[in-house]
RNA sequence: GGGAGUUUAGCUCAGCUGGUUCAGAGCAUCUGCCUUACAAGCAGAGGGUCGAUGGUUCGAAUCCGUCAACUCCCA
């Protein structure tokens, strides 16, 4: 068969997927095996692949084939969540866009109507994106956070959570979302460095003609002060206590009030408490029992409580007011200061600090056995510890989780409430009417309605690992047993809290068991200048188009290869050139195998050194592979194999076993050039699956079912470190041997002849021939004797001539040998140096010392060889 | 303000528990080669006082202190 001149990966990308897929490889079922799992960390269902999941994709992959192929029931669970905030916003952003409709004028139900077909729609996008990738996911068990066994097991948990004390309902102050209209978590909060205006503004003194002046960033929210605040050990206001201040424009009185909270440097020292409206005057104001004056609408308008300006935007407010005061001669100055905004990660709007009846999960409880997990080392944090002082950090100061969202796209919070607000919790409304009676009494004329909110998309993802078998829903079932705990889970750092934390800690409440027994952070993709990838900057290159390019395995590769764990990638388009010319690089080495023509092996044939080698450097890199697995430390894996296929087999080996043109092979080392080309492609075969089960198969006829993604790997063979050495020296004088060449100026072309001045001949007699070829020597020789008309250098202990027909220019040698001569004399006096220490001589360990005299013996072979060879010149 | 991380060749990064597999790899650069697998290639080479500064030690990129710059998390 002819085989093309450079590899094709457009066709067997997909061929190969698609052969997977009919065989079933990707299906797991339990068995007798050990089971390896993987849940991917749902992406969510509005979203297209971008470099970030390219890369979590890819590590999870690698790790789920690498645990096929080793003995394991391998079982990758796709999946994608709802993604309540997002998605809820994309789809009324598109009833708008598309079809003119307001989500007002909707129902819930129809709402959910299309918000189903729009899911259902670009849901899908996601999935065949990982496909392309190469994932080998069980597509047969994709779960989605709102299939209907997934809503009725989050409801569970919300009712038994409830039940057991862990939610409750209460106020609070909340990062509101005007445009969203939802309550945020605090990780939904992203700060900004601004700079803001102070102002300071003056209030009259109730019955005097005395003012206070106070600084504040936000004017408009005076309608809605119910204090004013000094610190009690400023000298400046101890004469009001008692007294009451006016706030202007609506001259509501109140109270001026002491407490060491106030920073007599800041501002005027002197703060207006505006408790509805800022989380620290709320503090303040439940303190001293002040008012609570809440002057705006959910949609950040002001409303009557504010009595001017109702329901202008608070931002139009605020410059409006600010006109008035300054009008009125009550804004007396206006100052700069560097602050924070508080922003929507969602929507970009500035968050509002409100007061709002929210649910929320009770923390404390939770925590602690998540936390000893994995301070215990039940869970094990890669890379080290490094997230772990975050993360207990975080437990140990976590506080109550807020999970009622004002939205439709979500859970539907399980609460019942009769007209007068008292409520139940329950699955249905069956039950909730049931227990409505045995707690409140009979129903009569009563209905009741739930309630309006839904939860939290993470109070659905944290029962992930559990409810894609089913674990909540029907607990203890075969599944759920077999495959929980799961083994390792992928993730990115930023969401250890969201997240991660939250899987534990559902874990233990439900399965007393931890939810995975690794979890590897990825760093953030980032472009080639540093900055993080986003759809604004336009930086972040897009999958498909990438893969159509170079290959599904070149981008792995790409993605792959410079992603030390837990740190950030800066993700260039060069390595994915670079995987694209190694899948070339293998293509190539596999058309020079399947080129040559055999000549039966004699039995009296020696084995060929290369073969020797070869084997003993695959079983070594094998065992490294294996124990860099083991650490999670894949990219240093890939730059193993990557230089073991490349550098020992393609650069070394082949040029060592390759017969001269159109001269056959020797059998023997032919069959074993495609068991290590097997094996090679083999180890490779994570990381990039496509080209290696295409070459698998192009090495040799296959039986149906032998496929490289199922084959097992050995236990890697013995390695014989005597071999291994002979081989370094002969890849060290091949090298020596070709500077020389090259700095004499010899063409590829021109031959030479050899002599070697050594006291170990023997380790010679193996590589004598692969030295001459590689060399391009007509013969290699020993002598005692300096070889007169040649050039020499000394390359390890050994002492080389080079004759050739070529002129020698004695300069050039020379200054080479010069240069050589005195970077060892250097050597020679720090060895010397530290020989000479007796401390040194009697601390350090013997074998330290021997290693030091070992330098200064070879130091000084070399330096007198050299010094020969200059006497000749 | 509190905490974590990073700083090694022009760039991106390895260097675990201190000592010839400690100064490494890959890109990039330079030189020579279109040598019948591969120019998407081959063969060579140059390049770093390991952020700064003290200390521990016979010996420090590696351990400890201080400082600087950058990044992230939290308030």
């Amino acid at each position: 068969m002819e085989l093309s001149k450079n590899y094709q990966h457009a066709s067997l990308d997909d061929k190969w997927y698609k052969h997977w897929m009919d065989k079933q490889y990707f299906r797991s079922v339990p068995d007798e095996r050990q089971p390896y799992t993987i849940v991917i960390p749902p992406p969510n269902v509005t979203g297209i692949l971008h470099m970030g999941h390219t890369l979590n994709e890819t590590i999870q992959d690698i790790l789920i084939r690498r645990a096929r192929m080793t003995g394991f029931n391998a079982c990758w669970v796709p999946g994608s969540d709802h993604a309540s905030i997002a998605t809820e916003a994309k789809v009324v952003d598109m009833l708008k866009r598309e079809k003119g409709i307001e989500k007002s004028q909707l129902t819930r139900e129809e709402f959910l109507k299309h918000a189903y077909e729009w899911k259902d729609k670009y849901g899908g996008i996601i999935y065949s994106q990982i496909a392309k990738l190469g994932c080998s996911c069980d597509w047969d068990r994709v779960t989605f956070t709102m299939d209907d066994h997934y809503y009725k097991a989050v409801i569970k948990v919300f009712v038994d959570l409830y039940n057991k004390g862990l939610i409750y309902r209460g106020a609070r102050m909340i990062n509101w979302d005007p445009v969203a209209k939802t309550a945020l978590s605090d990780e939904e909060v992203e700060y900004r460095e601004v700079t803001g205006k102070l102002f300071h503004l003056q209030y009259n003194i109730e019955g005097s003609d005395e003012k206070i002046t106070i600084a504040t960033g936000r004017p408009e929210t005076i309608m809605g002060d119910s204090a004013i605040c000094v610190n009690p050990n400023d000298e400046r206001y101890q004469h009001l206590k008692g007294k009451y201040a006016v706030v202007p424009l609506i001259n509501r009185r109140i109270p001026i009030i002491f407490d060491e909270y106030v920073d007599k440097e800041f501002g005027t020292g002197a703060l207006k408490v505006t408790p509805a409206h800022d989380l620290n005057d709320y503090n303040l104001g439940l303190k001293h029992h002040l008012e609570v004056i809440d002057t705006l609408h959910e949609d950040g308008t002001l409303n009557a409580n504010a009595q001017i300006y109702v329901g202008e935007d608070r931002f139009a407010a605020r410059k409006k007011i600010v006109a008035e005061l300054k009008e009125k001669g009550i804004l007396v100055k206006e100052e700069e200061y560097a602050t924070k905004t508080a922003q929507s990660q969602r929507t970009n709007a500035v968050v509002e600090p409100r007061i709002s009846t929210q649910w929320f999960v009770k923390m404390a409880d939770l925590a602690k056995p998540a936390l000893d997990a994995v301070v215990n080392g039940d869970v094990k944090i890669h890379p080290g510890d490094r997230f772990l002082a975050t993360y207990r950090y975080w437990m140990e100061n976590v506080k109550d989780w807020c999970i009622s969202r004002q939205l439709w796209w979500g859970q539907q919070i399980p609460a019942w409430y009769d007209a007068n607000g008292k409520f139940v919790v329950a699955a249905t409304l069956a039950e909730a009417e049931q227990l409505y009676i045995e707690t409140h009494g009979p129903l009569g004329d009563t209905k009741l309605t739930q309630d309006e909110d839904c939860l939290d998309t993470w109070f659905s993802s944290w029962l992930w690992p559990m409810e894609v078998f089913n674990g909540i829903s029907q607990p203890g079932n075969a599944e759920a047993k077999y495959y929980y705990p799961t083994s390792v889970l992928v993730t990115g750092q930023d969401i250890i809290f969201f997240w991660v934390a939250r899987m534990i800690m559902a874990g233990m409440e439900y399965e007393q068991e931890i939810p995975f027994q690794d979890v590897y952070f990825t760093g953030m993709v980032r472009d080639s200048q540093g900055r993080k990838m986003s759809k604004q900057l336009g930086n972040s290159p897009d999958l498909l188009e990438m893969i159509g390019h170079y290959g599904a395995d070149a981008v792995r590769f790409g993605v792959m290869i410079t992603a030390p764990a837990g740190n950030d990638l800066l993700f260039d388009m060069a390595t994915v050139e670079q995987g694209q010319k190694f899948t070339n690089k293998i293509w190539n080495a596999l058309k020079l195998v399947k080129m040559w023509n055999t000549t039966p092996s004699t039995s009296e044939a020696p084995t060929h050194f290369a073969v020797k080698w070869f084997e003993s450097r695959l079983a070594q890199v094998q065992q490294e592979v294996i124990d860099l697995f083991k650490d999670f430390k894949l990219s240093e894996a890939l730059k193993t194999i990557y230089s073991l296929i490349w550098d020992d087999f393609c650069n070394w080996y082949l040029e060592w076993i390759k017969p001269g043109y159109e001269q056959p092979i020797d059998a023997n080392v032919h069959s074993k050039t495609i068991e290590f080309f097997e094996q090679l492609m083999q180890l490779l075969h994570p990381f990039m699956p496509h080209a290696t089960e295409e070459v698998y198969h192009l090495l040799r006829e296959r039986a149906a079912g032998d496929d490289l993604i199922v084959k097992q790997f050995a236990t890697p063979g013995a390695i014989n470190a005597a071999v291994l050495a002979e081989a370094e020296l002969a890849k060290e004088v091949i090298t020596g041997l070709r500077d020389l060449r090259n700095k004499s100026q010899y063409k590829p072309k021109d031959v030479i002849e050899v002599f070697i001045e050594t006291q170990q001949q023997g380790a010679y007699a193996d590589i004598q021939e692969i030295l001459a070829k590689q060399v391009n020597a007509t013969s290699i020789s020993f002598t005692n004797d300096v070889v007169e008309k040649s050039i020499a250098c000394v390359i390890g202990k050994d002492k080389f001539y080079v004759k050739s027909e070529i002129e020698i220019d004695p300069a050039a040698q020379k200054e080479s040998l010069l240069k050589d001569l005195a970077y060892l004399q250097g050597f020679l006096v720090s060895v010397d140096k530290k020989l000479s220490n007796e401390k040194f001589v009697a601390n350090a360990k013997p074998e330290v010392v021997e290693v030091e005299r070992k330098k200064r013996e070879d130091a000084e072979v070399k330096i007198k060889a050299i010094e020969e060879s200059l006497k000749l010149l």
